[in-house]
Formats: C-alpha cells, structure tokens, sequence
DNA sequence: AGTTAACCGAGACGGTACGTCGCGTCTTGTT
DNA sequence: AACAAGACGCGACGTACCGTCTCGGTTAACT
C-alpha cells in the first residue's frame, strides 16, 4: 500500500550537485537544470522535494554542518570568541562561503530561504550564547548583557563587512573588533566607592 | 554632436519606472523589460546607459540620497546616533528599504552591483566616521578606537539582525545597543591608582 | 494460479474510464494516467495488458460492438442501406463518434491502432458485403460490381465528409449520395436492340 | 515608427525544417523542439507565428501547393479524372502523403488544423467541381447531379481506402473506380418512351 | 534651410531556464 | 503473481526574460 519510497541516493545526488555547483559557478548561475544534469536525475525529482535551488543548499549545509563540532571552551571566552569568530571568517573564503553568500541574498527575496537561514544561524546562535552565559556565570562577562543581544554585537561587524564589501576582511580583523568591544562585554571595574 | 544628446526625459522615466517595480514586487521580480514597458521606453535605452537593474536602482538611490540631509549633530553623540540609527531602520520599513535590500542581494554575486552598494555606503560611513571624530575631539569618545570600526560595531548588529532575520528589528533595537556599547565606546574611567 | 489471475473487475473499470475520458475531452486529451486515476489502478496493471490508449478503446469498441445486431434485411436493398448508413451517421454525433475518430486519427500514425481499426471495419464490411451479395442475387445489385469496391463507394463519401470536415454532413446526406449512386449499383437497363 | 519587422528568412527556415521532420519521421514525432533546432530558431519565434505544428505545416502545404498546376483537361472527362486521381494517389506514396496524413490526423482534435485542411481541400474541390462543370456542359456528366457531391463521391473511396488502412490501394484503384461509377455520373441513355 | 547622424520607440530574434505534464519503467508493500 | 501507489529518468511543452539586432521616426547641431 504504500508509495513507492524516496529514492535517498538521488537525493544525496542532488544535494551534492547542487554544492557543487554553487562553489565552482556561484550561487546565481545554478539552476536547477544543472543540477538535475549533474546529478543524472530528472527534474521532476528536484521539484517533487524542494522549492527551490536555495532549499537545497540549505539542506546541504544542514547535513554538512551536522558533523561539525560544538563552541570551544578553554574556560578564557575571549580566547574561545578569537578562535571561533576566525574559524567563521576562515570559512566564508572556503566554498562554504560562496553558498552562505548565496543563501544570504536569496532570503533577502525568498520567505522559506530566509527562515532556512535563519534555522542553521539559529543553532549557531545558541551554542553562542550558551558559551556566554557560561562566561557570564564565571564572571568573565557582565551580567547586565542581553546574551542574544552580544551575539548580534560580535558577530555584526564580521557580517557587515562581508555581506555590505565595504573593505577586505583583513586578517585579524576579530582580534581588534573583540579588543574593541572588550569593555562592553567584560563586567564593570568595581566602583570607587 | 546633434540629437545625438542623452534623452533626459528617457533617464528620468526609466529610473522611476526601476524604482517603483521594485518598490511593489521586489527586487527578484523587477526585469528589464518591466522598467522598458512601464517607462514607456525601447529596452535598447537602458541598456546603452545601464548594465544592469541593479545600475539603474543604484543610481536611483544615489539620486534620491543627494537631496538628504548629513548627520545631526546637537553635541549629544549618544542621542544622535540614536536619532540617526533610527531613522536607517525607519528607512528600512519603506520602499526604499525594499531597494535596498535588493541591492546587498545583488551585491552578492555582481560586482559592479557591489561597488554601487559600497560607494553608497561610503558616503554615509565617512558622515557617521566625520561626527565620531568630532565627538572625539569633544571628549566624548576612546580616542584609541579605530572610528571605521566603529560605525562597523555600530551599524554591524543592525545589518546582522535585518539582513539574516533571525529575529524582527524591535522599535528601540538601537537604544538598547547603544547602551551595551557605550562602555566600549566613551573614554575609560580614570584608574584607581 | 492464485491471484495470478487477470482481474477482470480492472479490465472493466479500465475500458469504461478509458471511454469515458474520450467521450468526455476527446482522445488526444486521454492520458494512461488519467484512465488509471478514474479507474483507481495502477498504471502498471494497464501496461501489462495494453500497449497504448489506442489499444483500450479499441478493446472498448469491440465489446460494445459484440452486443450490436447486424445489417437490416427489408428486402430493399436501397431502403436497408440508407437506414444503415444513417445509423453510421448517428453513431458519429454520439461519443463513439469521438472515440472512433481519435481512433481513426492514432491509425494514421500508430500501426496497431491501424490493425484495430481494420478490423473493427471488417465485420462491418463483411456484413455489408453480405448483404449486397444477397441483393446482387435478388437482381437488385449489378453482377459486375465487386462488392468491396461497392462498400468503398457507398461509405468513402460519408468518410471523405466526416473526416476531412469539408462541410457538415447534411442530415440526409446519404439519402442524396445514395440516389445518385443508384445508376452504378443496380443492373443497367436492358438495351434497346 | 514601424516595429521591427518579420524575419523572412526564419519564415522559410521553420516551414522547411518542419516539412523535413515530418517527411521522415512522421507527423507524430515531429516537435516544436525539433523544428526550432533544425531551422536554427528559437522556439519563441515558433510560438509567435503559429500556434501548432498543424499550423506550420498546413503552411508548408499551401505555399508549395501555390506552384502546383490546376486540373487537367483533355476534353474526355473520364481519362481527365483518372489523371488527376492516380496524380493524387501517387502524392500519398510521396512524403507529401505523409504530412498529409499527419495533417487529417490532426485536424480530428485541432478545430484550427481541421479548418486549415478544409482550406487547403477547398481549392482542389473548386477545381474539380469546375472541371466537372466544364464537362456537364459538354454533356459528359448528368445534369441532375450536385458537382460537390460528385467531389466527394469519386474521391471518397480513396480516402476511404487510403486513411481506414483496409487494405492497400491497389496501382489502379481509381479505374476501377470510376468505371464502376460511369453509370452514376454519365447522363442516362435516352429513355424508352 | 537642408543634411545627417546619434538617439529613440518598438519589438523580432536566438537563446536559456523555467516549472509542468505525461511517458514508460521501476520499486515497495498488500492482498 | 497480480495489484495500488507512486517515485524515477526523460523529453517536450509553452512562457518569461535575457541581451542583441534591425527597423523607421524624430530631433538638433553643422553644414
């Protein structure tokens, strides 16, 4: 009685197909012709499970992401931020990078793109703020700090600047954007009083 | 030289034809041919003067700024940039807001789009870098902060949360941050000793 | 043989969806899936016993035939033959009439289709034959006539207007055809030596 | 003020390139695809002229019929029909045929294609009604008879023979034919009385 | 005052990709 | 084993825009 099944090799096809083709041509030169080209698959079977080419790639960036580790913690949150703000940088000049670009403009125009979006940055988001609450917890970071609020604040000038190409990201960008920001996030000197 | 002269009546029903397409569809759906046929203009016009829709809307941008004002200056930086701030994101509920996220989208994946977006921002950061520094002068802000980075930090966590949607821009999203900055921003309390 | 048997109850359901469909939106609008739908079946059970849409109705045809009697018999041969014509021409403006012109439209291209109509026309012809061989030796019908060319002549007019829709088939068109045919049917006067 | 005007060339190009598919593959397997690869074309400039590939190659027919020569007329009624009928029956053996074929066909489900049949028909009738006018005058042909119907009468049982596929058309079909149908057509011997 | 050349509207053109439909084959349980 | 359900690779559909290319027509500076 019941349907015949997904087929999970095509859409493993597809969903490296679509990767594929995003890192070597960008986001706006895949189709979905291409796609089904390249993963010897018909074009029924891509619009039968998803929407669009950005649906896929967000779905190929939720499988990537599911093997990929947590927030470090060495107990020093500025060390952990440094490390893991530079292995955010590092990854947009991979091909990672391309396809979160790509999907970053899509959901300027694409309802279920920008809730995709939202969804994997949500995850990284609350291991963000987990890691900070349990910074703030052993006093290294002020208690008065909307958590959510300090991820926008540490992670809005990477975007910023990535996303408006108003200069290179240069290197070390995030030592320096951190060092700024230090006495905004690190509890207060203790009164004079 | 005869004729032969840039219709300016053309240029003018063109760039509001782009303008307000894109104000009621959206950027993704706005085509050349739209703009020709709502203009009232050959596709060959805009495509002698402009490479692309995103041209045609960058310099509609770029037009409509001219007219605007810098930034306020009442001697308060807190209170303008609050004021200033302000008045990007109520930016960002109308149609211009719709244009320009457009355009960052664009940005993404076509060069020439992503030099208009900068050199439109440009403008805007060298105002907001311009009154930084006089406020610095006044006292008012670290005199070891980098006042490019700064309108990074500043405008950082409002692009962040309105470009990746993680979360609707609250009304006084940029009181709250600059409250959580100030300590980064205004000049460190003397020291103890 | 268990329920490796032919299921009888789909034969039906398939034939009677298959002519329905026809009647209802012509046969180039019937799709195997369509039939499979209406009949509730596989589209698989329809493969495994037909070759094509042509090959069901065909099968639809001759059931519905198989109850249908045989050629009038008055004894008038002239009379029988405009009540069987005009029978014919009834049967067009029914939804055999669409059924059997979308056959007789897949026959152009389709050989078995062509097998099928040839001999669904073949019990017609036979009986037709039949009864002119009848009248021929009531001295009713010239002896010099071959009597498949004579079916040829009496329907090739009805044919030639039905199908390549020069004009409407006049209600008593055959009656006219038929008169006119007289002279070349019956046996010549006697001559005047 | 003009718009840019038809393109002859691609004109000649489609109907060619359909004329050429379908003489070798036959009117089913002759697609709008297909067409536009052969001449060249896009498939837009396809659908912006015709509406079908019934349409093009209707088209095809009327323009190479336009050169075609009229009825011939020798003064004998009789060896002018068999002329002119075996020259028909040798066009079905030709690819002519073919298309032909493909176009009755298309014309039991397309209204346009049907009326393009009818068109393309109504020249030849005209001229055989004339041709049969010409000789009524002469006395060769009963008055008493609708020249239309004739038409139909002595084409019909090609048509018959040639489309219902019951069995081949002999080399000299139409002798036979139309000696069987003398006595129809020829004025009546002088009466008895 | 007439000539003329760049600009203009209109839109046809060769293309690419779209998203859909139906094909005929296949796979997966169910009966 | 035959069946329903329906996923699959495939090919064609008819449409939308792309960017290029004629077409006349209309101007405005330069003979």
């Amino acid at each position: 009685m019941s349907p015949a099944t997904r087929n999970e090799e095509a859409r493993q096809a597809i969903i490296e197909a679509a990767f594929s083709l995003c890192a070597e041509r960008g986001f706006a030169a895949v189709t979905i012709e291409g796609i089904a080209a390249r993963a010897g698959v018909g074009k029924t079977t891509i619009y039968r499970w998803w929407p669009s080419k950005a649906a896929i790639l967000i779905e190929a960036v939720e499988n990537a992401r599911d093997a990929s580790a947590g927030y470090p913690d060495t107990g020093d949150i500025y060390a952990d931020m440094v490390t893991q703000t530079a292995s955010v940088m590092q990854m947009f000049t991979t091909e990672f990078g391309t396809i979160w670009r790509g999907l970053i403009s899509a959901a300027q125009s694409d309802e279920p793109a920008a809730e995709g979006v939202a969804r994997i940055l949500r995850v990284s988001i609350d291991q963000c703020v987990a890691r900070l609450a349990k910074a703030r917890d052993a006093g290294q970071i002020r208690t008065d700090l909307d958590l959510e609020l300090a991820v926008e604040i540490i992670y809005g000038p990477i975007y910023h600047t990535w996303l408006l190409r108003t200069r290179p990201l240069p290197e070390a960008y995030m030592e320096t954007v951190l060092a700024a920001l230090l006495p905004a996030l690190t509890p207060a000197p203790a009164s004079m009083a």
